[in-house]
DNA sequence: CACAATTCAGTTGTGCACAACTAAATTGCC
DNA sequence: GGCAATTTAGTTGTGCACAACTGAATTGTG
């Protein structure tokens, strides 16, 4: 039993856009809760690896969230802009600039224990449905970047 | 046994981000196979649904892809550019501005024919585990879509 | 019929993703 | 020590998402 070419344009459309949707609704509800905090959803991202890490030369934090300076830099200033961050020259490398919390972005931490359990709240699921996502998704992750290096050689 | 609360910002750390980089990887991955194409992936689900449902007016296909005007107007300028479609004032409605196929947008689905088996080899899934996450998908997209009426309300 | 409310596409402005590039500092190699 | 290759941020340009708004056409109601 094998399915028709045709069709599998349309199971495309399907996934590509069951992915593309869900991507989408989360950004947004994120969007509403962080509302509050005066945080977009990729700004939150790089507060929450600074809570957790500490601060970080913007290569290192780009690591961690695999997003590359032209990215980077100005949410970084944008960050500055709003007291969350200061941005430094290394003095032992002067090509790196470290990313430092301010004490206002410190504080912002307090504020921003209660996303996670909105959020839960907000998928409907429980913590080990999300961590069973969660691990598909970092399986999917790399099987796609492998193969974004293969089809780009 | 509870989970203490500081605990819980590592963990939507973690989801969130996995997420998100889920979602930029298959990006990652449609952006090269559409390269060949000259689409980019939200061109390209206006392409897939223009093929499977024909002609339709912006805000049907608005409807379909829970994308407004303010994003499909300028890529319906863009695929109009490149000559793959057609954009009408609706003589019935002039309000309405229809979206029609040239023949051209019509014979890229030829060659579009080829780019879900080349997605689904990038995933590494088959055709079952495609389904079931996209089953999984749509549940937590409604689960969220719902949590941010609530949330805004 | 008249006119207020609604619908529809488009525009504007902000922010993100990413490719391609620049400029400056550092490192490695001879 | 000197110089090419590399590393690091930043800039520029394109495209998308979305909120807020505009303007024109249509619909509904008195």
């Amino acid at each position: 039993m094998t399915t028709p070419t045709s069709d599998w344009l349309r199971l495309d459309q399907q996934i590509c856009f069951s992915l593309n949707a869900a991507s989408r609704a989360f950004n947004g509800v994120y969007r509403v809760i962080l509302k509050d905090l005066g945080l977009t959803y990729p700004q939150y991202l790089v507060m929450l690896v600074l809570w957790e890490r500490g601060d970080l030369p913007v290569k290192k934090l780009g690591e961690h969230l695999r997003l590359d300076s032209g990215t980077l830099s100005p949410l970084l200033k944008r960050l500055e802009a709003a007291g969350l961050v200061r941005r430094e020259r290394s003095a032992r490398d002067e090509r790196s600039v470290e990313v430092r919390l301010t004490e206002e972005g410190t504080a912002l931490r307090e504020s921003a224990l209660q996303v996670p359990r909105r959020i839960a709240a907000a998928t409907g699921c429980d913590v080990e449905e999300i961590r069973a996502l969660r691990t598909r998704l970092d399986e999917l992750t790399a099987a796609l970047d492998a193969a974004t290096l293969e089809e780009k050689a």
